[in-house]
DNA sequence: CTTGATGCTTGATGTATATCAAGAACGATG
DNA sequence: CATCGTTCTTGATATACATCAAGCATCAAG
């Protein structure tokens, strides 16, 4: 466990804390703690109570739903600097709706919800923040329901792929695929196998090259005209 | 448009305003109106500028997504006395990201953004309604996400019906439909004629019967083992 | 009682994707 | 370098679902 003043800084990084005092930081902090998790290792779990939600400082978190069936569908691939888990602070039934798995070696930031949410409730710039932060996830959650119903796979791939572009306007670009292909295939709910498939055809018809994970797009205009 | 006390009453029912004093409630009812639409009437349109939020006190509302390839997608179908909209308040970005038509002859409450900003900054018990609210949002659409990607269209259906039953206990229950078949349909993301023809092979198998908009399920435990 | 509109059902056919199975590439490890 | 495990690819086959097209039911309007 790190220092307590190492969990300050930390704390000062997270959005939602900024607008504390240093009074509330450090209330909180006494109340945080750093965890360090192995590759494969499991934060939690779907329907375990919830004390506490978390922001990643470094490595990589899957977040996944187990179906009844017994399948597995990745909802997010936690990025450094993202929290999660935030939302069920207001939930009724405070339990995790998701489970977590670390898939590298991970630095966690864990927070106490109970304590939070009593400096919550004085500081209303928090709160805004929160508020905006949890408004930003339902939109996000919109549009991954568009990915997921309104196209087939391959529009979702190439979708996701035009996504990551961050220069419009160049006619090539070079993505690199933050995790393994399986787990990408999993959050646009599509089997490897497919997954496989369908950059195969799109590299035939000259749209773009794969090399391991960095894929080059030859033709971004292409790519996008490729709907359905 | 109604009188002012009217629109106070309807606040009232608003579960985000049930913690405001009657003067912010006064406040607010000064820059509400209520609207009445018409049948198939579009109350806003997708990316058109948000300066309103609003709750349903009468009929039903559709809301729905129009994808790149120009298929539609139905969300929710917003009943009486749900609040909508309500979540573009923080986005940065203050556009609608669905549309909305009324199903039916609708009476909406519209209340305008700024002006409850502005109060909500006043009141912390109406922040944590609100997070509460956006939190549950949150939920429903992982559960959303989940029927969408880890099952099939009868697994979707079938799930959907077992929902819909408040009585868990009772061998037997009868569903109706609160809208078309083709509108539930399109929110389990399954082509009309797959879902007239999945209902088909469940009454097939007596694990129900369907008599128009109502449907009497013969076997509730059977219908839960009914996954794939 | 017609007529037409609308929503629902049914059948025939096609296609996208899942599944099963095996092999290839790649990185880690001794 | 050899070996093992993992990830990815590829092929053959199966199937769920979409699509197209037509028929039926219900209900309101003339």
């Amino acid at each position: 466990m790190k220092k307590r003043h190492d969990i300050e800084g930390e704390l000062r990084k997270h959005i939602l804390f900024s607008a504390l005092t240093p009074d509330q930081l450090t209330l909180i902090a006494r109340h945080s703690r750093i965890l360090h998790l192995a590759e494969g290792e499991i934060l939690f779990q779907q329907e375990q109570p919830a004390e506490r939600f978390f922001r990643l400082c470094s490595g990589q978190i899957k977040l996944s739903r187990l179906s009844m069936g017994g399948t597995e569908h990745v909802i997010e691939v936690v990025q450094p600097g993202q929290p999660f888990a935030e939302a069920v602070l207001f939930m009724k039934k405070r339990v995790f709706p998701v489970n977590a798995e670390a898939l590298m070696p991970c630095e966690v930031l864990a927070v106490d919800s109970a304590i939070f949410l009593q400096i919550l409730y004085d500081s209303r710039e928090t709160c805004f923040r929160l508020m905006a932060d949890m408004s930003y996830r339902l939109h996000i959650f919109v549009n991954e329901i568009d990915n997921l119903t309104l196209q087939n796979a391959t529009f979702r791939l190439v979708h996701h792929l035009l996504q990551q572009i961050v220069d419009c306007k160049s006619r090539t670009a070079d993505i690199e695929l933050v995790t393994s292909k399986q787990i990408l295939a999993s959050r646009l709910s599509i089997k490897p196998e497919t997954f496989s498939r369908i950059l195969k055809t799109l590299s035939q018809r000259g749209l773009l090259t794969v090399n391991g994970r960095t894929i080059h797009i030859q033709d971004v205009q292409g790519l996008r005209c490729f709907g359905s």
